[in-house]
DNA sequence: TCTGCCATGTAAGCCGTTACATGATTTT
DNA sequence: AAAATCATGTAACGGCTTACATGGCAGA
């Protein structure tokens, strides 16, 4: 039973059909095609997860199907085989929420692709906190692994070591590109003087076309 | 309740106890030592897997504490405090089976790094196709979110682009990491005249010592 | 003494998945 | 007419986490 409370999904599919009205099976292609090299979601979730949206009132079987295509030419026959949905006020509302939490929901690793595909949406100082959540995140895995590995007597076989390089070397790519997105934008919404006293509301996005590479791994502690 | 079947855990605990017995505990801080940018496991989990392993008759209590310990100067303190586990003579066999398998259930994201860690103790053919699957699994990865990214009309805003960019280069890498590991598979262990005639048991490990690097991603399809 | 780490567990529940079931529509 | 893909769902279960509960032993 996978409802609509909680889980990226929920994200993922206010955020989905805040841009635009889907049905449930295009916008899952919609979603795989966003984060397939992140995660993956089945109609078995995403379904159950649309059902609970549209109790909550978060969205709403949209009226008329002139939505949503630009592709076929004929269609439109009469009987709703598609089940086309929107976003209501309220999901507007509870869509803002969720881009506005900056924690660790945002920046663990199931969580965090999905954060970053709506930063369109997101508040400049919310992106840097996500930014620099994932980032410490990340550096507290590299600390972990690194101690534990230096504490270690017995020397390694060479596909443990391999794995170990090559998990290292990941995760530090992924802090570097943080690092150039966070730099990035620092440069576009500078801190105002006085650190932390005069807050702006949503600040324009910095475009963060410049970056090198890294990639998402996995947890460490209980 | 996390029993002990079916999931990466018990190839995990299986795997370590293989080297040298240890108590719950120790066991947890040396795996997400060893998988630490992949995975980690919680305690919650771990004790249950153990106690269902214990029953299965794969682990035992170890009978004398002589064990696990270079560093501890003092400790034996009469008192069983720590409990460790050994593996049985099934124990072994069942990890065996388990290092066998050249599934999906090897191959994916969570699993993909606890089997590769113990590819020591795993059959060179079954290594090879281990990793091809895997390859082949971010491949088919790949061509899915290219081909949609193809296909999508409206152009993407900075930060999805940003993030398609950073996930595509990422698997890129790892296909890449594969590429060469499996290369030093084939060098170490050729194919044997007459493909697939004669089957040789277990060979010795080609020494993956050469790798550039790469890194995993997520699942696709339903 | 008291803070913190070692050490072992349990209960509840989350967030999904797989597998199944069904039917319409499009393509071959 | 068959095969593929679109489209929508349900039931059962799986594997792990969080939070809780408990206690011994070490060093500040």
């Amino acid at each position: 039973m996978a409802g609509g409370r909680g889980g990226v999904l929920e994200l993922a599919v206010l955020g989905s059909l805040h841009e635009t009205p889907l049905h449930g099976y295009e916008l899952r292609k919609r979603l795989n095609a966003l984060l397939g090299m992140f995660r993956a979601f089945s109609y078995g979730s995403l379904y159950p997860c649309l059902r609970q949206l549209l109790t909550d009132g978060l969205i709403i079987e949209d009226g008329d199907a002139a939505a949503a295509n630009a592709d076929s030419p004929i269609a439109l026959p009469g009987r709703r085989s598609k089940i086309v949905y929107r976003l209501t006020a309220e999901g507007k509302e509870r869509l803002h929420e969720l881009l506005t939490q900056a924690g660790p929901s945002a920046w663990e690793d199931e969580s965090f692709g999905v954060h970053f595909a709506f930063f369109r949406h997101t508040e400049a100082e919310v992106r840097l906190r996500i930014l620099e959540g994932r980032r410490s995140r990340l550096e507290e895995r590299l600390d972990g692994v690194r101690t534990a590995l230096a504490r270690t007597r017995e020397r390694l076989d060479s596909y443990t070591l391999e794995l170990q390089r090559h998990g290292l070397e990941s995760v530090e790519r992924e802090v570097r590109w943080l690092n150039e997105l966070i730099a990035t934008e620092r440069r576009a919404s500078p801190p105002d003087e006085e650190r932390r006293s005069a807050q702006e509301g949503t600040s324009r996005a910095p475009e963060p076309g410049a970056g090198t590479t890294g990639r998402p791994a996995t947890p460490e502690d209980n």
